[in-house]
DNA sequence: TAGATTGTTAATCGATTAACAATC
DNA sequence: TAGATTGTTAATCGATTAACAATC
């Protein structure tokens, strides 16, 4: 691994882009895959995809392209999908119901260990064995648990104070569905998603492309 | 407007984050704020705020701020907010009732018109009104409701179909939540969400960061 | 007027694209 | 060997940051 050069983060998040993609041309059976190919199935030039696949090291074959299995034992690696990382959902009203069924997370190698919420009608219910803890208890079966991932998803007033029990609990990393911005040390990764950012700029086009 | 200059996809999703901290600002009960102010609710630069804001025209007073009320006005002009577009979801699992029951939409005023399904168990169910519709009515229903924006949230190896559906309706904008590539024709906005690259580049960082 | 803050231009930074030598 | 395809360097493009004149 080439430590010395600074990977950017349009790098990072293709990568797990190019990890379906060759998991999905492995079930088809292909072995060898061009940086031309990828490119075409998942839209992506395949200068870029080698620019990105060559800063992390030569996993390529001059001339004749890339393994599909040694390329995706690669990629899991650089992103630390064999962690086995534990995460935990806090807030399960419908969005969190459905992230706690996201079956991808699991084929990516996430465990779901724990739940929360407030409401007493959902504390106690389980998703595949995985227990709904009440929320004010979510430092200490975090700590108890091993959390090192906390997924957000109870409404904006409330997420910072999720965030704050979560970064107590010694987690590290903070995926927020809360429309709001989040105060974490500096030590935590935040990646928040913003779905009303997809939605607006739709619209913003369409304003657009329908004048004409 | 000035509609010689080029505005960056950059741009456009900054304005929908914009948009909704003015919102929460004018509930609060602010009348004029500083590009300085806006930025430091959302961990963006004034000066980026300002060049923003600046591209679409002059809504701010130099030496006093931004009128709040106006400059939400002008962002919601610029994002087609007013438009009141029918939305429809194509795949009720519990992604698409996640977003079916998703508030914000609605504050932003998208209107959800359809929503549809395979499952006989599922169709004919309402939600605030809205009918689930069996997905062979796609194209008519679509047809019959004006739809204009569809969401995608069925399993990849359905998605392709149901865009096609859509696009053959006249839809013109598609919010894609199925984790493969889509094909429309280039007169359709496509935007999709990817779930996996947040939760992967935390895994990324985190490997990294614990190692030190 | 003096202080504050915008809008805009110039400078910098970062990411993508193009070109091509290396080599399987 | 000839054809194919990678990895890397250079060129281009685009976006952000800095600086400051304009003006409320």
């Amino acid at each position: 691994m080439k430590e010395h050069i600074v990977i950017s983060k349009a790098t990072i998040d293709r990568l797990p882009v190019y990890f379906r993609i060759l998991r999905s041309v492995q079930d088809e059976g292909v072995e060898i895959i061009s940086s031309e190919d990828i490119g075409r199935r998942i839209g992506i030039t395949p200068e870029q995809i080698r620019k990105d696949l060559a800063s992390f090291g030569e996993f390529g074959k001059k001339g004749v392209g890339y393994y599909v299995r040694d390329l995706i034992r690669n990629i899991g690696e650089i992103l630390g999908l064999h962690h086995d990382w534990n995460i935990a959902i806090v807030g399960m009203g419908h969005l969190g119901w459905a992230l706690a069924n996201y079956r991808n997370f699991g084929s990516l190698g996430f465990n779901l260990a724990a739940m929360f919420d407030v409401d007493p009608d959902k504390v106690g219910r389980t998703i595949n064995g995985v227990e709904v803890y009440h929320i004010e208890c979510l430092q200490q079966i975090s700590m108890e648990k091993d959390i090192q991932i906390g997924v957000i998803a109870v409404p904006a007033a409330q997420a910072q104070a999720a965030a704050d029990a979560l970064v107590a609990a010694g987690v590290r990393g903070i995926w927020n569905f809360a429309p709001i911005r989040l105060n974490v040390p500096e030590d935590v990764r935040l990646v928040s998603e913003d779905l009303s950012i997809g939605l607006s700029s739709i619209s913003y086009y369409l304003t657009r492309s329908t004048k004409k």
